[in-house]
DNA sequence: ACAAGAAATGAACCACGGTTCACGGGCAGG
DNA sequence: CCTGCCCGTGAACCGTGGTTCATTTCTTGT
């Protein structure tokens, strides 16, 4: 016997193994998964290529395991708000803004665990990440549905569509454009949320026609 | 002088750049984009690959040529719809009848064209695409708010709503399973049809709660 | 039939970026 | 101090798949 890991070792690994994991988050901060290169990687967390292999097996497993601990972070906050006990409503509405709000906060990154072109590995990762809202959403919406708040739908597709537009409204090609986004996120915000409430048959002020007497439909 | 292209030349030119077209469409349809690799292009439309370099510059133009075909269909469906002179409310219930009917039926392909991870060149492609479906149902949405059939809110962003809700809840890991879509694709359709239409404030039938009377919230 | 030019061919080429591996340096234990 | 082991290194390697190009095959007009 000549050697084992002292406590001090271990620590120093333990920080590099970090290094790496935050100079690969940086750069999907910066770029998105499509920007992340190992040699990119090594030189931002300052070893060498190589030095990559002895803590993640291959770039996919490292960019797992950064989308992971991205993506825990936001499901978190939404799962702690949704596990409230306000009124459905209300944590729909809580759940709605948060999401909607931290996305346009932090687009760049929204758009890479969302809306970013990723290859089948990480897409998997994104899946179960999405389901999971959609899950979160689902919850709270079955809670106003078994309590009467919510008029009965299907929960999983609305739910879904949920999960849908928030993204789609707010980052990518149908979004506005980022610098009207970042002058009034929270008007745009809260227009998004308006629609999926209404979605749901939530019930909510100002509802103004633009004549004052409605026309009826055909 | 000794060679002009002839009719017939220019005819089987003509012939041999659609078969390549159709090859590659094909492929698209079974295995999307990502399926497309130009030694099976050529295979598939029985011609050299070398061929193919002769009818398009890159992988990329033809690829991109083959999204504008399939989706310039989809996109000619709807605005056919979209211009009929029906009341809003029933244009939009049309138009989004069409668009989530046609993208469960042809689930591979909407997959292809709304869905799948491409790659940047691909990716504007399909941005032009959704933007087209969002501004049609814009469109429909302004007529609607203009004639006081539907209350006033930002037609962009709902338009981006519902471009996004009706493929995620269709098509990706959101959606229902395969089987449960083909077993009722219609009673899918609806329930995401509703959600949009409730979403803008379309008025309609059929909101029963759970218990009888509605408890107010908070 | 023949020359001139276009079209088709497909094996070879090349770029890219993830992965490997033989080596040098330091840390633990005797 | 010396042995053994592990960590770190980074240039070289390699698989993949799009692209090229010298050659062959067809087409046209005389």
């Amino acid at each position: 016997m000549a050697y084992r890991k002292t406590d001090k070792v271990t620590a120093r690994l333990a920080d590099t193994r970090r290094s790496i994991l935050d100079a690969a988050r940086d750069l999907v901060a910066e770029g998105g998964f499509a920007a992340v290169q190992m040699t990119e990687v090594a030189k931002k967390a300052g070893v060498a290529t190589g030095t990559l292999y002895r803590y993640f097996s291959s770039k996919e497993a490292l960019c797992r395991q950064v989308f992971r601990e991205v993506s825990a972070r936001e499901m978190g906050m939404l799962a702690e708000i949704a596990s409230g006990d306000e009124a459905a409503g209300e944590r729909l509405v809580q759940v709605l803004r948060t999401f909607a709000g931290r996305a346009v906060r932090g687009r760049r990154l929204a758009y890479a665990l969302l809306a970013e072109p990723l290859d089948v590995n990480l897409a998997e990762e994104r899946a179960f990440f999405r389901r999971t809202h959609a899950d979160i959403f689902a919850r709270i919406l079955e809670d106003g549905i078994d309590n009467g708040e919510l008029p009965l739908i299907d929960v999983r597709i609305a739910a879904a569509c949920i999960a849908g537009a928030i993204p789609t409204a707010l980052i990518g090609p149908l979004a506005p454009e980022s610098h009207e986004l970042d002058s009034n996120p929270d008007r745009t915000v809260e227009e998004i949320v308006n629609f999926c409430l209404a979605g749901v048959g939530v019930a909510r002020a100002g509802s103004k026609t633009k004549n004052m007497e409605r026309r009826t439909t055909a």
